[in-house]
DNA sequence: GATGAATGAGGATTCATTCAT
DNA sequence: AATGAATGAATCCTCATTCAT
């Protein structure tokens, strides 16, 4: 079939060159914070309307950009969840966790991206973030229900809904924090000790010998 | 004489009316999600140029609301601070959050407002932030650094801005995972289930025995 | 009658003030270009709604203005019209010229009101002119008819209008046009040579030998 | 093909419809007295924001007017000046008049613009005038150096700024004129008259014997 | 696939003005 | 005589979107 083997045209097609800038700009300022035209200007585009051949509306845009990031990380959460059914512990959850904080280190947009597309509240936002999130937060509740670890039922949610502001928080306003600390929060060291810190903090919040968790894996970054 | 004892005419005024309305708004919806419009409407104003007189323009508006929720949380922080220089430790780290808690939980527009602030990347926003957040980071992280604890300085920072993504980021998307969790999230019950989550969460994250800190003051919401 | 004794209350009284800021606002940036704000502002008001208990709108304060300094342009003109009515020449009228220059000089800002006034095409500016700068119009051209000259009488409005363009221009747009030549419009030695150039430019429009009007009177700024 | 023949579409473009609109209310009412929505209108268009697909803004619009009516004269004095290099007289000089004058009158628009341009000083006007208007000035006055006269050097400012008055001036109050004189000014047998007068005038200024520059070139218009 | 041009609706802000005090 | 507060209408400009090419 001549669609099996057309040869790549360009290595970033032009949709793709959308969704990173949208990817970029949603993250920095939100839906409602960014124009067509500034989504346009930095995919490389010289006019708005080349931008509705490929997307129905700036809405679909935002879904995209949003979608891509969401499966990326839920690629990763399911990963670890079908490979090792039965033994999950919290050994296994620290592992998963480590797989999405790669990717949310080389993404840290898709992070921001999805923390303040939890956040807003019109309805527009909303009914995307039902379709598209909503998969992402019901598989991470379902890999912390099978940790166990020293939380009631009743706990779980809050336990759930603090390890997502730990994890996604820390990209959402690492530049802020940055200037408030003097610290450098996103360079390889900081990003280093977050790992390291996030681990940490899991454990502990799973009821675990913290060190039980450090130093495996060995990895560095 | 009438005029001697005339009755103050309206106890929220014109101007704090618009502040909370801006409030409110924003918190849900963000900077660019609000239209001066909007604020008018639900201030109770007839017209947008009423709206001009009292503030010079939107991003004043929204400067005096994050304004006056930052200061009072800073208020709540400085309490604490001064009363007990010396004895500081983590129980006491532990009452200052319950202060603040007790604030966020009253006023949870604020808490929404103050970390989408912190996430906005527009150089408009982010002066605002850094005359008008800064400050309660700054005091956060001086509190937090009295408390001990078992990290090194080079953790501090993130176990810092673990906390704040801890305490505030619930009421950020509370709606958004309600619907997701299928669970209440904002009502007593929950709320208090919050307080003691963040307490025993702070506790372990601070290497304190949680149960030292879980049922003392009685607090029940 | 208690009217004719009253005491002047202030030097200045605030009416006054409100004409001389927009004596200047008007003449720099016409009708459409001052806001009554601006005109309230600059004449020491803290309050628009002061401005109204002293005039009804904006165009009767513009009508003000232009009428104070219109009569008193009127004024010079016809000191000399009546004294001496049989033996007008052009003698007399360079005479009648160096009245005029001396009140425009001091009061740039009124000949810049007018030229500006009479250029308006809106209809409400166009009233007002009507009203107002007419009268000063027709008694120059009266004044001009009685001096003689080499023109006929179908030369006589283009005269007239030169002669109005000549005086009032310079006037107009000196604070350009220094800019643009690099020399000094407005300073005293400036001022005394364009006096001496309309005298000549007057005295060769009327035919006149240009040496007659040139010493006379003796006059130096 | 029709393709390739097709007929040019509109004579005038959208954007030179856009600059005759602008021209003509400009001149009429001057940069503040004018709104975006009257320029729209006058130019056919439906909607204000087509105008912003041509102009940045309404400052840019008044720039590319005035530029336009500059550009023109400046083409007319320069077309003179390079000619005839060496044997520059006053004959030359009327010359040039004439040309200018020749523009003037079926672009009355122009002449008005320009002046009032030059008597406004809102600083974005004058940034304005300083980039375009400018260049007409400095050439203006480098011709008339040229041409001699009986005037010194200090005087030559006060000469070149009167004979800009006394030719633009004519047209920048021309209707109000009309109306107070009661007589035609805009008609064909007054713009003859106007352009004797002047060249009358400026023959008187040079010092020229006005007769030997009355009748030549036989135009009447 | 991409672009020039156009458009209706809405954005923030300023306008002149008024009313009660 | 002056001011604080409010308001409807208009300001300039940007929005997301569409259509023809």
């Amino acid at each position: 079939m001549a669609a099996l083997t057309t040869p790549v045209p360009e290595l970033t097609t032009t949709r793709d060159a959308i969704l990173d800038a949208a990817e970029r700009r949603f993250a920095a300022r939100g839906f409602d914070g960014v124009s067509v035209r500034e989504i346009t200007a930095e995919a490389g585009l010289k006019n708005q309307a080349s931008l509705y051949y490929h997307f129905a509306n700036k809405q679909e845009i935002y879904e995209a950009a949003l979608r891509r990031g969401v499966d990326a990380i839920i690629a990763r959460l399911a990963e670890g969840a079908q490979t090792m059914r039965p033994a999950r512990d919290s050994a296994t959850v620290a592992r998963d966790l480590d797989r999405v904080l790669d990717y949310l280190i080389d993404h840290s947009d898709v992070a921001r991206l999805i923390q303040r597309a939890g956040q807003d509240e019109s309805s527009l936002v909303r009914g995307i973030v039902a379709r598209v999130v909503e998969p992402l937060y019901t598989l991470g509740v379902r890999v912390l229900a099978d940790a166990g670890g020293p939380w009631t039922n009743d706990e779980l949610p809050h336990v759930a809904a603090g390890l997502y502001h730990l994890i996604f928080g820390y990209f959402a306003d690492a530049s802020l924090l940055e200037a408030v600390l003097g610290e450098d929060l996103r360079g390889p060291a900081a990003i280093a000790r977050q790992r390291q810190f996030l681990k940490s903090a899991v454990a502990r919040l799973l009821g675990i010998d913290p060190r039980t968790v450090t130093l495996e894996e060995g990895e560095r970054l």
